[in-house]
DNA sequence: TACCTTTTTTAAAATTTCTTGACATTTTTT
DNA sequence: AAAAAATGTCAAGAAATTTTAAAAAAGGTA
């Protein structure tokens, strides 16, 4: 209720973060209904958590309850959104603006997750011009003086897994330091500067066909 | 190198389900490079993995494995293939079709992820009618019967998460059993007999930006 | 062919990491 | 003022990963 630590969070375990959004989703609900606070056991009910897990993830951050209280709704979300940097706003770029590139371009409200969406490239004639979500699609052929410019931080990646490698290296040379991977490739360690977070379907799927099978 | 094991694998845990299908994806990129046998080492610097870890893996479900020689990649994957049900071809459906449900529909190779997408709904009138992955989109009206008929397996949920919930109350007194599910809504324990398998894209993202902004 | 060395898996043990349970302490409520 | 509610924290328990040891097969070599 009192304290707000602003300061660097080292150590924290994959798991955790992991589970961060999720605590975010929650509390933007709660928010949005009108909830202003919660104990640890209400959202262990609400999330499937158990409220012990709750209280550790937390205070991996700081304490930002209070005994006998709970969690201001609120404000834990504002902190846990700073944790994760959605007040940042890197800037992004989208590359390949098929099918995939197009609904992830207008599906996603990357200024509230983080990132502000400046470009989107393709190096098919037939969809420069295009506009999607106010933007041209621009020619792949610009993009390197698109990044000397601009810097983008991040770079969402919507191309086939044959191109990926290739834009890969492209894009480290530019000074890219994050890929969201929509692309069916897996990237090793090849780039140790570069972040990647995948986003593959395939494995989801694959996932639930063994669960629906499973006995 | 000689056992197929193909009784029901209990007891394993999420993590190494969670990797089965980075196996299988990789297993299938080394298939088409001509690879014929691998060892857990060399398989260890192409994923990134430790090769015990592989090797406890795989030896979850049975040796696939000979020593002094490895593993055959050809039937490995095969191997991986059935444990994750990729040959059973469950039936799916397909709700929402916008922007994210087309590109889904278009752009995943259910056939080869354990499935087989035998119809498309949405609500909308403009849409009905309309053909996607030769499919015509058919009306929600029209989702029971269709069911009943039908008996679809599972369903993939790309809906506004205002209209989840009540989507999946309708899909689990049809009998769908499993759920891969694009909207934004969390299920919670409310259907103990549908396995739910996320998407959630902005969670995604969010572990970019709060890696991208780490120290 | 017989034998030795190297490779590599399997299985078990040790270690590390993650989750859950317990409780002292603080705050709110009656 | 006492009872109830709820956090923060520590330690036990569970789960996951890595290490180690043992066994099996492959590949050479005489």
């Amino acid at each position: 209720m009192k304290r707000v630590v602003n300061v660097q969070f080292k150590g924290i375990s994959d798991s955790v973060i992991k589970r961060l959004p999720r605590y975010y989703r929650f509390l933007g609900e709660l928010k949005s209904e009108g909830v202003t606070r919660i104990s640890s056991k209400q959202l262990s009910e609400k999330m499937g958590f158990t409220a012990s897990q709750i209280r550790q993830d937390l205070n991996c951050f700081g304490g930002f309850g209070q005994q006998g209280y709970g969690y201001n709704v609120e404000l834990l979300r504002e902190e846990i959104g700073k944790i994760l940097g959605l007040d940042r706003k890197d800037s992004i770029i989208l590359i390949g603006a098929g099918n995939l590139g197009r609904a992830v371009a207008q599906h996603i409200s990357f200024e509230a997750l983080g990132f502000s969406l400046i470009g989107i490239f393709d190096r098919k004639e037939a969809l420069i011009g295009q506009v999607v979500r106010n933007m041209p699609i621009r020619s792949i052929s610009n993009l390197d003086e698109f990044c000397r410019e601009n810097k983008p931080t991040a770079a969402v990646l919507c191309i086939p897994k044959e191109q990926a490698k290739a834009m890969a290296d492209q894009l480290a040379k530019l000074g890219i330091r994050g890929i969201w991977n929509f692309s069916h490739y897996d990237f090793g360690v090849e780039y140790p500067q570069i972040t990647v977070e995948n986003m593959h379907f395939g494995d989801s799927l694959m996932t639930l066909s063994y669960k629906l099978n499973e006995e």
